[in-house]
DNA sequence: ATAATTTGACCCGA
DNA sequence: TCGGGTCAAATTAT
């Protein structure tokens, strides 16, 4: 319970954070997503946590989940609406995102639309009475939310008995080919399939750690049709696996972000580091431009790496996630090599 | 050599 | 039967 209560921190953290820093980044959209993305994962993640400490120590009903993500869905919704309400207020953003240009406005409105329906994780509806015919909208059925079960006959292929939960994100554009939004997580494409109706081809993702450790997490990334810089991602199933064995950690937070940004310090030790580079070129040139592959909102991974370790030694909190992490992973490393 | 991606085929539910 | 999701062999990247 102790380290629910350390995610728990880190997300309440984030979200001061956030709150304090929202005049500063009024004018950055894609970075204020970023930092609200961070906060939506951060309880994402507490939430987890407070899961599986519940599943651990009784088998009981799921709908716990629903309780829990009720508080981070309200939350994130006040977010969103509180920082675009604010960014209502000043100017536009500035011009170097030239990615946005002709839709700046449209995009914009869609991703503060976007967010606040991203929070609406559809599996934790299925409380009420009537959630019933929004799941069958979404095309899934009761049975298959309430959990994970093995099929009795057919052990073999699909059945969509995981959680389904669709979000919006800004589309990194590299030439015209999408680049599925980092998460923190590892995900192997397993195939790509053109849709009806659909101008962009869906693209299926796994959690790279599905063999080694049944991580059943998935999710399909479809470009809108109008606005091909947004990508909607939908995730199914939860991650069991240790989030970013091999990725990055997830967004920086913006502030401790802003506060390395003109900082090259160098991070400290790690046995895994990304190429320390900061690129505040916020989708400037024309997109396909040899840039980074995996910077996101115009910020390359290093930062977010480098902001997490500073986040990390700077809390408060005393045994950070750092060393909850760090046993997990030595022993998933080991699990690697006896695989 | 190993890991990741691509892509046509296959499976399953509606 | 059709469309979406997944598999798996071939291909490409590291």
């Amino acid at each position: 319970m102790e380290e629910v209560m350390n995610f728990m921190m880190h997300a309440f953290e984030l979200a001061k954070n956030l709150e304090l820093e929202l005049p500063n980044m009024a004018n950055n959209p894609e970075i204020l997503f970023s930092s609200i993305h961070e906060v939506e994962k951060a309880y994402s993640d507490a939430k987890e946590r407070v899961r599986m400490v519940f599943s651990s120590s009784s088998a009981q009903h799921e709908t716990t989940t629903t309780t829990t993500t009720k508080g981070f869905g309200s939350l994130a919704q006040i977010l969103s609406h509180d920082v675009f309400m604010q960014k209502n207020q000043h100017a536009p953003m500035g011009g170097s995102v030239s990615s946005m240009h002709a839709h700046s406005m449209d995009q914009s409105l869609l991703m503060q639309h976007s967010f606040d329906v991203s929070v609406f994780l559809e599996n934790k509806m299925i409380n009420g009475s009537g959630d019933a015919q929004l799941l069958r909208s979404k095309g899934l059925q009761l049975g298959e939310v309430q959990g994970i079960e093995a099929p009795p006959s057919r052990p073999k292929k699909r059945k969509n008995d995981l959680e389904k939960r669709t979000e919006m994100f800004p589309a990194p554009q590299i030439g015209n080919t999408e680049m599925p939004p980092e998460d923190g997580f590892t995900w192997r494409k397993y195939g790509q399939k053109e849709i009806l109706g659909r101008k962009y081809p869906r693209s299926y993702y796994r959690c790279t750690h599905q063999k080694l450790y049944h991580c059943p997490a998935k999710k399909q990334v479809q470009r809108l049709d109008d606005i091909p810089n947004i990508v909607e991602v939908t995730y199914r199933g939860e991650h069991i696996c240790h989030k970013s064995l091999t990725a990055p950690s997830s967004y920086p937070p913006l502030p401790t972000l802003l506060a390395n940004i003109s900082t090259t310090t160098q991070t400290t030790d790690s046995s895994e580091r990304w190429p320390l580079a900061v690129n505040l070129d916020l989708g400037g040139g024309d997109g396909s431009g040899g840039g980074g592959s995996n910077s996101r909102f115009g910020v390359e991974y290093a930062v977010a790496d480098m902001a997490d370790a500073m986040f990390n030694s700077g809390s408060s909190s005393g045994n950070s996630m750092e060393l909850l992490f760090q046993s997990s992973e030595d022993k998933w490393e080991h699990d690697e090599k006896e695989d």
